[in-house]
DNA sequence: CTGGATCCCCTATGATACTG
DNA sequence: CAGTATCATAGGGGATCCAG
């Protein structure tokens, strides 16, 4: 039985409200988010695509990576009728800001 | 017992190599390090001062955090030996980088 | 080809109690 | 005051199978 005052959610509430630098750095830390987003960048917007440069990803983490992705607002998808069906990922405005922040934090990291 | 191909360990390996944006996401993911290194920066800098201003947070919790940031090289504390002890701790030279991209995280994210 | 549904496992997070 | 030891838990990550 779940308490009905889960104390994990609570604290997330918290930490959100008490620092905006929280929510970002929950969009990104998502395991495989920022290497997804640099590969669509480099122009590897598809699926198969993805998935053969991330080689130990699953379908399904893939899948749901990218589907946080997209509700976050970092990426959109256009859905191609071809046969077989073709998807295009791209990333939004916001999703290429991002690109300068990895890059600092790169440097960062290397310092 | 743990198996000895542990598909996640390997597969945080596989991501450190791809891409040393994840080393620094998972310095600063931590669910809390991101507030601690702020308020630290603002001169909360005891171990209590910090769990008053982040109430929901638990010793351990705390405790455990501010074992990280040192580990990795974000904070480091200096023990006054006083009665009762006394523990300063202070943001090194690479904590205070990122505070400049904590910066940029935020205008990210309202954006 | 692009994923959703389902189930398992591990790890970070948390609560509590105890120590110097 | 400033933690550590122990134990419990939730949720993210992962594997596999299934579907449009």
């Amino acid at each position: 039985m779940k308490k009905s005052n889960s104390s994990n959610a609570l604290n997330k509430e918290f930490l959100h409200r008490s620092c905006s630098v929280n929510e970002a750095i929950d969009l990104i830390s998502g395991r495989w988010k920022a290497l997804i987003i640099i590969y669509i960048h480099e122009g590897q917007n598809r699926f198969s695509l993805l998935k053969n440069i991330l080689s130990p990803i699953s379908d399904q983490i893939l899948g749901r990576q990218l589907k946080d992705l997209e509700q976050n607002g970092l990426i959109s998808k256009t859905i191609v009728p071809e046969v077989p069906v073709r998807v295009d990922y791209e990333l939004t405005a916001k999703g290429k800001s991002l690109l300068s922040i990895f890059d600092s934090l790169e440097e960062w990291i290397a310092s």
